[in-house]
Parts: structure tokens; sequence; C-alpha cells
DNA sequence: TATACGATCTACAGCAACTGTAGGTTCAAG
DNA sequence: CTTGAACCTACAGTTGCTGTAGATCGTATA
């Protein structure tokens, strides 16, 4: 049995942040010590090393309670893991491919100026100018 | 003259995004009418498109104004502009990295599952795993 | 056993960058 | 002059945490 101190030490996580996990129910509300503080096993290390490392692959909190769920019953099919996991990689793939957009915009733009003053620069022109934009009204990166 | 929802249409922003740049002050309080609308002109136009624009390009809104700041004092050196376009550049190219690493793993783990159930799934385990991990104790990408 | 002090507790505010809602007012076309 | 779409303010909610204040707890050391 350990402190939420050094759970948060054994697996790189803040400790408010276990708190915050507890609160939206990602994580079981543990046991406490007469005075009231939280102890924990390995039960919880094992969760919260799950959900550390699936956040580290960019799953969001939602996609991540939805694999807890699936893990959660062992005889199911993995087709709907699989699909969690095959979504999460399109949407990595889309987010890749968008930033590839932005550094050949910002690497022309950046490229093209060699102005001495601010009232030349190319950078705030582009910026300005909406002509050979990447695409118009559409959404920024989150 | 025309109204906010005009500029909204003219720039691919929500309305509400507009209230809320100038609620942040990246956005000037415009003229109103005399029933108190918001009235705007090409200057405000401009102004946003730029703003928008930059957004499009991943630049915070502190960059941006920054930026917009910058573009007020047309005799200075562009240097600053140079220094903020290329900040920028550097970012998106780390969240690139890791996205690329991001993807590897995914295809990977995503790739060694043949199983049926979810008791065999390899991707599950390869998330309850610390092994073979990114790098331990990292933040996931923003 | 007493004390000190770091760790933990709750509760709440704040971050970015918006988006959505409620309830009321204004503008412009017909 | 009516109607209804667009506008107004004010505030709550989103995601995934992080930080703060002020109080309490636990344990190592004297």
């Amino acid at each position: 049995m350990f402190s939420i101190g050094t759970l948060a030490k054994r697996t790189g996580t803040k400790v408010q942040t276990i708190r915050y996990y507890e609160q939206i129910g990602l994580m079981p509300e543990p046991g406490r010590t007469d005075g009231g503080q939280r102890r924990y096993g390995d039960v919880e290390l094992d969760r919260l090393s799950f959900i550390r490392h699936s956040r580290q692959l960019g799953f969001s909190l939602g996609a991540i309670r939805e694999l807890l769920d699936l893990s959660d019953s062992p005889e199911r099919s993995c087709a709907q893991v699989d699909a969690v996991a095959q979504k999460q990689l399109r949407e990595v793939e889309a987010r890749i491919a968008r930033l590839e957009a932005l550094r050949v915009e910002l690497r022309r733009m950046i490229s093209e100026c060699n102005a001495e003053r601010v009232a030349d620069c190319r950078i705030l022109e582009v910026l300005r100018d909406h002509e050979g934009c990447l695409s118009d009204h559409q959404q920024p990166t989150p």
C-alpha cells in the first residue's frame, strides 16, 4: 500500500492529475487511512500506467475509458479495441498531414522574407493576404 | 459599414469568436449603431483576416498579438517577425516528429494484434506494458 | 513522546481558444 | 407596420489538466 505521491512518482503523473482522474471516474476511489489519505496498490498502479501510456499515444480520455471498459470483458471480440486504435491512427495521420502543409507554408513564407524593415516584411504580407492560402474557412489545428 | 454577421461570413469566423477577440483585446471595439449593434469597416476586415490566417498556420493568439504589434511599427527591423515565424516553424516540426513516432507505435501495435478475444489482444497488452515505450514520463501531445 | 515539516486533504479558480445557451432587443425587407 | 432573422449581454461548458489556499496528516528524528 502506498500514497498518492508514490503512485504519482512511479507513473510520472502529477498528484492533482490522479485526483482528477478519480473525480471523472477514470480511476477508482481508493481505500483511505484513518486520517483520510488515499492508499493504492498494484491494481491501481497498473490501471494508471495504462492510462498514462495511452495518453502518450494521443488517445483521448474518452477513448481510454472505452479501452478500459473493453479490457474488462476479456471474452469479447477484440475487433472493437482494434477499431479504437485504428481511429486513433487515422486521427494522428490527419494531424500529420495538416502539420506538414503548415510546415511547407511556414518555410516558404520565411524563406521569401529578406527584408530589413517590418514595412517590407513578406511574412506579414503573406499573413495578411489570403491568396495562396492553404484553404479558406477551415478550423485551425487544435 | 457592415454587421458582425457579415464580417463573420467574409472571414469564415463565428460571430461569438469575433466578440471573444474583442473581449481579449485582439480586435478593437468597433463603432455601434444607435441601437447598439457593432459596425465594421475594411480595417477590421483586414485585421480579422490576418488573425484567422495566422490561426490557420497554427500561431497562438499570443504570437498573433505580437505580430500585430510588430506590424504597427513599420520602421522597425523585421528580425523579430522572423523570430516569431521561426519559432512557430520549430514548434510545428516538433509536433510532426512527435506524431510520427506515435504513428509508428500505433501501426506496430495494430499490426501485431491478430487475436480473437480481448483477453489475447496485443493492443491492450502494449498499452499496459511500459516496455518499448516511446519514452517514460513525458507529456502527451497538446 | 514531542516536535517539526513535508505530504496530503478539500475546494475552487484558471489556462487556451473558443462554442453554446437563454432571454431579450434591433434592423431591414415586404 | 409587421415580422423574423440577426443582434445584444452574460454566463456556462468544452478538454485535460495545473495551481492555489488553508487546514490536516504521517513519520523521522531528538
